[in-house]
Order: C-alpha cells, then sequence, then structure tokens
DNA sequence: CGTCCACAGGAATGACGGGCGG
DNA sequence: CCGCCCGTCATTCCTGTGGACG
C-alpha cells in the first residue's frame, strides 16, 4: 500500500468516526466543576470560615493541607469564586487572590502577583522585596478592603526559600488601618508545621482543614460524573472505570491522576479506532504517561545534568548495580572533556545528583563502608531506551551514550 | 575503642544577565 | 546613562559522620 493511501485511510477513518469523547476538556485538571463530590464537609467548613468578609469583618487565616489531588485547589477556587459573586452582589469591599507559589517561583514573583490582584502595578524585577512590600501595603491601606490571600503550594515556597513573606503577611494587620488582609495557605506536605515559624504557624492555623485522600469509591464517582460530561453515552465501560479509581485510589487517591488516567485512555482508544474505552487502554495510558513524564524529565534536563545520568548508566553497565559519588565525578569528568567543556566541581554535582534523585530519575542512598568512607551509593530509574529517546535530538549525546569510558577499563574496583 | 576514609551537605561568597528608578 | 537590586548558578571552604579496621 503507498503511503499517500494509508494517510488517506487515516484521515477518512478520523473525519468518519465520532469518537469516543464528547467534551474532553472537563478532563483537564485545571477544569473547577460545578460540584464536588465527597468535599461537601470541607466546602461547608471553608465557607463558614471566610463568611465573615461579606460582614466587612477580617476571616480567620486557615491552614489547608492534603496530598496531591485531594480536592484542596479545586475547593479552594469554588468557595472564593462563590464568596467573590457574594461580594458582589452585596457590595462588600472584598478583593481576592490566588497564587500558586511553586509556579511563581520566588517572594518577589508571589508578591508582585499579589499586588498586581489589586491593581497595583510593579516591574518584573528592579526593586527589593521589602520596596515591593511596602507599596503593597500603601496601595491596600489607600484601597479600603478587605483581602483574602490564597497561597498554593505554600510548602515548596517555606521549603525552597523560608518563611519569610509568610511572616511578613501574617503581621501586615498590624500595620494597616484602613485594610485586612486573611491568607489561606495551601499545602500538599502535613510537615510544613514542622518547618514554620512557631510565630507563623499559631498565626496561620487560627482554622485547619484536612483533605483525606479520596478511597476507590470516592473516586469512583468523581470520575462518574466527569465522564458523564466527558465521553459519548456509552463510551466508557464500567469496568474500566473502576479499574481507573482502584490504580488512582492505590497511589494516594489522587483525583487529578484519575482524571488523567481517564483522558489518556480516551486518546488511546481513539487513536486505535475504538469505540468503547476498555481496560486494556486505561493500561497503556498507565504506562504512557509514566512514559512521557520520564521522556519529558530528561529532555529538559541542563547539558551537566544530561551528561550526571550518562556518568551513571557507563557506570551501572560497566560494572554492576550501583554507583557511587567518587566513580560518577571521574566519568563525568572524563565526559566533560569528550565534549571540551569546563566540568564543574563535584560539590555541585553532587546537589545535581540530589535533584534528579527528586526527579525519580536516580536513586541515591547514602550509605557509610566504614574504613573505607560513606558515599551515596546511586542506581538508575530508567532504561537505556527511555535515554536514547530522550536525548536523540542531540548527536553530540547521542554519541556518548555508546561510549566507553577509560577510566573505567583499567581500574576494576568494583565493591559492594 | 579510637581512628580515619570518602564523602555529605551547610554557609558564604561571587559572577552574570536582566531590569528598574531617577 | 548610572547605580542598584534581583534571581540563578556555581565555587570555595568548611564541619559532620557511620562504621570497618587496627
Amino acid at each position: 500500500m503507498k503511503e499517500a493511501s494509508v494517510l488517506d485511510e487515516v484521515f477518512s477513518r478520523f473525519l468518519n468516526r465520532i469518537g469516543v469523547f464528547k467534551d474532553r476538556e472537563v478532563l483537564r485538571h485545571d477544569y473547577l466543576p460545578e460540584r464536588l463530590p465527597h468535599r461537601e464537609d470541607q466546602i461547608k467548613r471553608l465557607g463558614e470560615t471566610v463568611a465573615p468578609v461579606l460582614k466587612e469583618a477580617r476571616c480567620s487565616n486557615i491552614f489547608v493541607y492534603g496530598k496531591t489531588g485531594t480536592g484542596k485547589t479545586a475547593v479552594t477556587k469554588y468557595v472564593l469564586t462563590r464568596l467573590e459573586a457574594k461580594a458582589r452582589e452585596f457590595g462588600a469591599p472584598v478583593s481576592f487572590c490566588y497564587v500558586n507559589c511553586r509556579l511563581a517561583g520566588t517572594e518577589y514573583r508571589i508578591l508582585a502577583s499579589v499586588c498586581n490582584s489589586i491593581q497595583l502595578s510593579v516591574p518584573f524585577t528592579g526593586l527589593s522585596v521589602g520596596e515591593v512590600f511596602e507599596r503593597f501595603k500603601k496601595a491596600l491601606n489607600a484601597a479600603k478592603k478587605i483581602m483574602i490571600i490564597a497561597l498554593d503550594e505554600v510548602d515548596v515556597l517555606v521549603k525552597s526559600r523560608s518563611d519569610a513573606l509568610l511572616y511578613e503577611l501574617t503581621r501586615i494587620n498590624e500595620a494597616l488601618s484602613q485594610s485586612k488582609v486573611s491568607i489561606i495557605g495551601i499545602s500538599n506536605d502535613l510537615r510544613l508545621k514542622e518547618f514554620l515559624d512557631p510565630r507563623v504557624l499559631s498565626s496561620l492555623s487560627e482554622e485547619e482543614i484536612v483533605f483525606r485522600p479520596y478511597d476507590a469509591e470516592e473516586l469512583r464517582d468523581i470520575l462518574a460524573e466527569r465522564a458523564q460530561m466527558a465521553f459519548r453515552d456509552g463510551a466508557l465501560s464500567e469496568g474500566a472505570l473502576r479499574l481507573c479509581a482502584a490504580l488512582a485510589a492505590a497511589e494516594h487517591g489522587d483525583a487529578r491522576r484519575a482524571l488523567d488516567l481517564l483522558r489518556v485512555a480516551g486518546e488511546v482508544a481513539e487513536r486505535k479506532g475504538a469505540d468503547i474505552v476498555t481496560e486494556e487502554h486505561i493500561r497503556e495510558a498507565e504506562k504512557l504517561i509514566e512514559h512521557n513524564r520520564v521522556i519529558e524529565a530528561l529532555a529538559n534536563l541542563t547539558l551537566h545534568s544530561k551528561l550526571v545520568i550518562l556518568s551513571v548508566f557507563q557506570l551501572v553497565r560497566a560494572n554492576g548495580y550501583r554507583a557511587v559519588t567518587g566513580e560518577i565525578y571521574e566519568v563525568y569528568n572524563e565526559l566533560c572533556g569528550e565534549l571540551a567543556l569546563t566540568p564543574l566541581t563535584q560539590r555541585r554535582v553532587s546537589t545535581l545528583v540530589n535533584e534528579l534523585d527528586a526527579l525519580g530519575l536516580l536513586n541515591a542512598q547514602v550509605v557509610s563502608m566504614g574504613r573505607y568512607g560513606r558515599t551515596k551509593k546511586i542506581r538508575l530509574e530508567v532504561t537505556r531506551t527511555l535515554i536514547r529517546e530522550a536525548f536523540s535530538n542531540d548527536n553530540r549525546l547521542g554519541r556518548l551514550i555508546d561510549y566507553e569510558p577509560k577510566c573505567l577499563s583499567k581500574d576494576a574496583r568494583c565493591r559492594n
């Protein structure tokens, strides 16, 4: 069969088929549904806590925590959107701001984002954090408003920077005479409390709302409700739905993941020309998601991180199971030489290894070998095929995959 | 039971490109 | 245009340490 006719067939099959989706947008995790099943309690609690702002009183600060995909963000946005509508209806001078701390990245950008929400524009950079904070205070005071600031993924901010911004925000009311600020802190990490200054903690958690993971039954309900909107009638088998819920329940009850799984499974089914999404499609979607995650992570690494990956790869291939820091640095040095790059210091490579560990591309464990020192044993968490696929668009790196480091042949110190 | 290896990982500091206010 | 500050990446210097060896 000629290529042209193959392609013709692909196109015509695409055009003539109805597909499994009715509206795939509702499966995206930024989609905010009309109803949030099994979160009635949290909605009520949060609603009760923020309600005082309608009467122009400051509401308590709230600390919201729970694992990823348990509905924290959705519930917060859900409640705030409705509160905003009510406030407009009653003419209450309330202002809202939602910032994702991980996406914003730095204290400065978080603060800038808060400023923008009260129509105070600040430069991208150039000012000190303190200066921006002063301007914010001044502008807010002049605006005479009750403000609610929701800081999502606040744990990321505290762990990578400090709780300084949080501290400043919790005591900003002391400096305001005409306005008031309340904070909603949303954290994925339950242990965040341990990292916080006690003063910040007590002030931030005037109220606390906990989001437990969904169990398989609850996930099934959530998925069923979305699937109703997302798929054509009968295009999703009950078995597939249940499997999807079960898989996500096994993984900390993460609803976001469950929705992803369902969407990708639908795409797999469409590509295969199936009219119904089956359990098999779900299984395939599971593999596909993981595969894509790894490829993307690998492809987006900096050059030096890629070289570290390659170094570990060479070592694991050459002398067995795990590599240690010293060896990795040796091989890494040689690879840098091959590319005529000046190598980074061992200290720096050490933190790169830690970052790769956090990404799940490597597995690093500190071990003591007694007399023979203390080091890290490092294992690769990705296959050769994946590395090849991810590095293929850079032929310098492609060449290094098959390169045999000289430093490996001369000393065969393979110790466990 | 102390020593000492081979690093881990914290702290301070610097170089650099970007961007502001004045 | 200058002086200043930003965030990011990297280096330098450093103190800390689990446990096999002697």
